[in-house]
DNA sequence: ACGTTATATATGGTATTTGATATATATTGT
DNA sequence: ACAATATATATCAAATACCATATATAACGT
């Protein structure tokens, strides 16, 4: 990733932004998940994760039928650093505090990392 | 300033993040040191300062003829975070770093704190 | 090969953002 | 009161982003 306007664009809408912020929490989720926690359709939230991939922000990995979405390893070090210090600034805020606990109330996750 | 997408949008436009990352070095700039920097017209530039004050994340002080534009002081801490962040990650690229060296070089600078 | 599940893409209508240009406001000095 | 300077606002066309809905793809099990 190297533009800064996509980046920030990418941020600067609500969907994409609660997505980042459970990425930041979680290290890798499916797009069920996603539709989930966000309580959003799936084309919706499909189409928002094809974005954040477009540019560079997000790298996705598929397994059989689902398709996993994690933060991207390549990502420039100063961008995860405005994703980590967002994240702790808001995390306690709706909508992204709801999201959280959606998503660890959900039945039957995927690959399911146990949330500490 | 309360509502990310508004922040977030804000800093989506390079007009409006170069004016920030000018900010964040210099303290305190007044809109002629901005158009000098930038190397933009007068109205485009005044425009993205008010679309940046009205989102609450610069603060305007007239002095005469002149308006003083700073980092609003009451910005929530992690927005402020973020811009030092991304500040530190790109201000050696163009056009961020031209556009210091562009006012350092400014011949008659309003009120000029040196650029150490 | 067929159905099912998970996910992706396409479409169209509407709203928002942008850049360029013109005009207005506010302050100072005379 | 007038001119000059610094800055702000208004306007309009073009581009972009958004949401909802419909449709397509890809992998799996039978």
């Amino acid at each position: 990733m190297i533009e800064t306007n996509i980046f920030f664009s990418a941020l600067s809408n609500d969907v994409r932004l609660r997505c980042l912020m459970l990425l930041v929490e979680e290290e890798e989720l499916c797009v069920c998940e996603f539709t989930h926690a966000l309580g959003l359709a799936q084309p919706a939230v499909s189409r928002h994760l094809a974005l954040l991939r477009e540019a560079g922000i997000v790298l996705d990995r598929r397994e059989g039928l689902w398709i996993h979405y994690r933060l991207h390893p390549d990502m420039p070090q100063w961008a995860l650093e405005v994703l980590q210090v967002t994240a702790q600034g808001i995390v306690g805020l709706s909508p992204f505090q709801d999201d959280l606990k959606v998503l660890e109330d959900m039945p039957n996750r995927p690959g399911a990392p146990r949330c500490a």
